[in-house]
Order: C-alpha cells, then structure tokens, then sequence
DNA sequence: TCGATAATTCGATATTCTCGAACTATTAAA
DNA sequence: TTTAATAGTTCGAGAATATCGAATTATCGA
C-alpha cells in the first residue's frame, strides 16, 4: 500500500477543492466531519460500495479537504480546517451553513 | 433547437453549484462574468473547442449560475448574484477573491 | 498462526467529457 | 428573396473518469 499523498496547504488548489465538493457524497462526508471531527471510511453507511467511499476519501484528501492517518485497522479522516479557512476563508462556511442530509 | 433550461432559484442545488465550479474553464469563466457582467460563449477564446464551450456554458446555465438570453445571433450569459447571494452567501465572494486567470 | 476487521487496489462496465463535423437560427448583403 | 456569414447547438466517436465486486494488503486479537 503506497502511502498517502496530502498536497502541502500552498499546493490546496480553489478548482480542486471545489471538484471535490462537487458530489453528493463527498460533500456529505465534509459536512459530516464538521460535525464529528473524525470519520473513518466506513463510519458512514451510505448506498455506495465500499471501493467508492476509499476512491471518494482519496479525491478529498487530495484536493486538500482532509487529512487522513493510520491507527490501526482504520483510517482516520479530519478537515484540514485551518488551512481551508487561511486560503479561501468563508468557503468551508458556506458548505456547512447548507442542510446536512443523512448519508 | 430546444429552449434553454433554467432552474427556479429554489432549485439551485449547492453540490450543483459546486460540481459546475470544479473545473477550471468554468470557473474562469465565472471570474471572468463577474467582472464583466456579460459574457459570449466565443468571447473568451481559450484552447477549449466551441461544442466544448457550449457544454460548459450548458453546465453552468443547468446549475443555476448564469442565466442565457439570446440577442440576434448571440447567447448572452450573466451570473445570477443575486440568487447565489441569498441562497449561498459568501460562496462567489470566496470564488471571486480568488486569482483569475487569463482564458 | 489463524481469523476478523478495515481499507486499498484491480479489472470490467458504465457514465461523462472533448473534439470535429454537421446542423439550426439570425442577420446582412447581393 | 436567395446567398453568405456569424453564433451557437447537436451529433457521433474516442478518451477520460466513476462505480462496482472480487482479490489483496495491513493490523490486531484469539
């Protein structure tokens, strides 16, 4: 497993990081993380294979949305917040002011 | 040749929204409206082919970013601030603080 | 060591994007 | 009122990307 690759917060691209918002599922991940802080891949089970919630983690943590770790078994996502808010301040706001569904 | 299709402004979905950003033509595009309030599909003339420019101008038209208005020969787009303003305040703020880029 | 759990990678199919060519609509000129 | 020019859309094919299930890797506990 190769390890993972995280852009450095000057890398964090604004059309990159709006791709990666740009679909139901990834942008439920980010409001949920708002709200929880940590999310591993399976802590939400949406109508998506498991395939397609690692390949969804993988275009959000390398757009610069999330970073993730390793403890254990598990992969742990969080919102790189800060650097979100220092590059494109009242983005990350926007996205989250919208309704949470359940994913 | 069919009407153009433009959703009513409750209809404007965020994640739409944000899908119709992620790309970069589209966004200059954007950027580029926002400065000069009007814009044709061949006034920018990017290295993008014009089917492919319609399309894009199709996608943001869809999303409910612009709105299209046809005048003679030409199909003249505008951004719907104020609809974006309400529904998402803050979001073409970040985008347009955002470096635009030559088309 | 042998499972059990978590997640990634792989290969195939399906959807979406991009392009050039053909078509439609409108205006202006002959 | 044909004819040509301009603006943009639609179509069809090939390229790129997404989704799924199956196989694989990695870690922990019995």
């Amino acid at each position: 497993m190769r390890p993972f690759y995280h852009p450095q917060s000057e890398d964090i691209s604004l059309v990159g990081v709006l791709y990666a918002l740009g679909d139901p599922v990834r942008l439920q991940i980010v409001q949920r993380l708002a709200q929880t802080g940590e999310l591993t891949c399976s802590d939400l089970d949406c109508a998506v294979a498991k395939s397609t919630m690692s390949h969804h983690f993988k275009i959000l943590r390398e757009s610069g949305l999330v970073l993730t770790r390793k403890e254990g078994t598990q992969h742990i996502n969080t919102l790189r917040s800060a650097d979100l808010d220092r590059l494109y301040p009242g983005l990350l706001a926007v996205v989250l002011k919208s309704h949470v569904a359940a994913v």
